[in-house]
DNA sequence: GTGAAAGCGCTAACAC
DNA sequence: GTGTTAGCGCTTTCAC
């Protein structure tokens, strides 16, 4: 059976009052008496229970705010599961949750609504913004008065973010490399590359990764062209479109970011060309219906789920666990999905 | 804030401990009142508290005992990983673990260390053996007998088990068909299937899910051979480099269970015949090394990790929320793993 | 400065 | 049958 703070008190010769102060470093206890504290309680291994803490804890719940661009973007859906999930099982462990929706990625937008968070007293918070200075800025500002933060599927550099929960952007785009390496053509690939924005790290990141695979193995690939859909499936629609016609040799299409449906549709309305293989990233129900039909070949996930539940747990065990010191960063995995182990979790 | 057991024994004007009674159904309260009771609480939506029930149980630990088939199969060493993963989190909740290794699978082996481990009187079992009569009637005695028993790996099929936790053998068979159609060579491919047993449920599954997918598509492979490696790198050595030297025309080796590292060194040893592509399930460091030297095209993993850390949770979860009714198996995802996305998580 | 005590929500042993 | 009470390990308040 573990050590207890009674028997450390015990051990002592104090009350348990005061070793939780020492343990605490809440301060008033003489010097001496802290140190013969701090001493027994390392000799008798002594670590916090957390069942115990989690229950007297429960007068001041933790409530964690989130600010997520989920207006209009279905691969948040996961994510709020993920949250949701997470909310449900430590509920009774005094986790409170309230999400902040926000469309697109205006970046007024999104200090709107994390300052309207911030209004509500939150005891954390987890944002998924745009890597920007004001925004980083507001971050900053707010973990300095106390606040913590965690970044959650788009990293914040530079900033006193508690830690990120989210994927690596450039091993999923050197894992679309290697997918298409692995088809073994043996013949210079035109590839076509639709990007959300040339101004979002992560979209550039998923064309870097690819680069560099490239690179590393000595294979060229031709770049037919590159446009951005900007993270819209009208626009991604229209220019994809134009895109296929003025350049029929294309043999893969690779799309680093959302407007996946109107690229696709594209590609299914066109009357001639060759036959196009396609790898986008992160699945939804229309995704999904892409892959069954054979248009899309290799999705490219990033566990939203549980980039959802992590994030929440991240922040539940820093303060169970005494809010000291840093926390690592919780990268997702690279997902490979094709049809046959798209549906069955 | 949630209600409580107090609010509901004043609410219905009696006190904490009939309530208690009631809700646990340990009779020995009058039919109306139980009535009484049961309604108020169900009005006032009661519904216990995991925190107060965590450490109100400290007194009676939840102790897990597992029975793996480990020693000398480095596949268990993740599962294992996860084990104690959700053993250091839960801890502080009163589980506790103890493992009891066995090398391969014999029968009488398997009942041996599953006897040993009742001996030690654990809350609950959780093993990983293989599906035949006479470990199915032995864990139907230890469910019948008031022992929960969760499968892990392998399922138990037709057995008073509470849930399996583990991977789709199907889907992962209908992963690689799915993997060596999306290469499109369009040629009927040469396959050369190594399998571990033709006794093993789910060696024989992987290999019927890759057969469906070709039915289903219309499309065709040659079968160039099948053998049995045994789960043995030796065997699976011997018989590689046979086979490999009868049939110079293989296109494709598609290896269903362990022998992994001895049937690649056939592959690499090979001074003649044609580029040869290569599925196989499981990653460890020799498989690795493998896939980074391109002798492994792809691997398909079950999240082995998982597997462990579940099959804890599952249990800590049936017994804390009040060991009542169905639990639902946690089946794993078939992740498919190439060079590209193997190292990074 | 330090000790004592109440209470978080629950279970179980013991009274009546 | 039902109520009371003593913890589980911790935090926090209040008293000395």
């Amino acid at each position: 059976m573990a050590v207890t703070i009674k028997q450390v008190a015990a051990a002592a010769g104090v009350s348990r009052g005061t070793v939780d102060r020492v343990l605490h470093n809440r301060g008033g206890v003489k010097p001496d008496v802290e140190k013969h504290i701090r001493k027994t309680a390392d000799k008798m291994g002594y670590f916090p229970n957390r069942a115990g803490k989690i229950l007297a804890g429960r007068k001041q719940p933790l409530t964690i705010g989130y600010v997520l661009p989920s207006i209009g973007n279905l691969f948040f859906e996961d994510v709020k599961t993920g949250i949701h999930t997470a909310e449900r099982e430590m509920k009774d462990f005094g986790v409170n949750i309230t999400i902040k929706e926000v469309r697109g990625f205006d970046v007024k937008d999104h200090i709107g609504a994390i300052n309207a968070m911030m209004e509500e007293n939150p005891s954390a918070l987890c944002i998924s913004s745009i890597d920007l200075p004001e925004i980083r800025k507001c971050v900053n500002k707010i973990v300095k008065k106390g606040t913590p933060v965690v970044a959650i599927n788009n990293d914040l550099s530079n900033t006193k973010r508690l830690c990120y929960v989210g994927s690596d952007y450039i091993v999923s785009g050197r894992t679309a490399a290697g997918l298409m390496l692995l088809c073994r053509s043996r013949k210079k690939e035109n590839v076509l590359i639709a990007t959300g924005s040339l101004n979002v790290k992560g979209h550039n990141e998923r064309i870097q990764g690819f680069n560099e695979v490239f690179r590393e193995r000595n294979v060229q690939y031709h770049l037919e062209d590159l446009f951005e859909t900007q993270d819209d499936n009208e626009i991604a629609y229209f220019k994809a479109k134009k895109m296929l016609e003025s350049h029929p040799d294309v043999d893969w299409v690779y799309i680093t970011a959302a407007g996946v449906q109107g690229v696709c549709r594209a590609i299914e309305e066109r009357t001639q060309g060759k036959e196009i293989r396609v790898i986008c990233f992160d699945t939804n129900q229309y995704v999904r219906d892409y892959v069954e039909r054979g248009i899309i070949d290799y999705v490219i996930c990033q566990e939203p789920k549980e980039q959802g539940y992590q994030s929440v747990k991240k922040l539940f065990d820093y303060f169970v666990d005494g809010a000291k010191g840093h926390v690592d960063d919780y990268i997702t995995k690279a997902v490979i999905k094709i049809n046959e182990n798209m549906n069955f979790t």
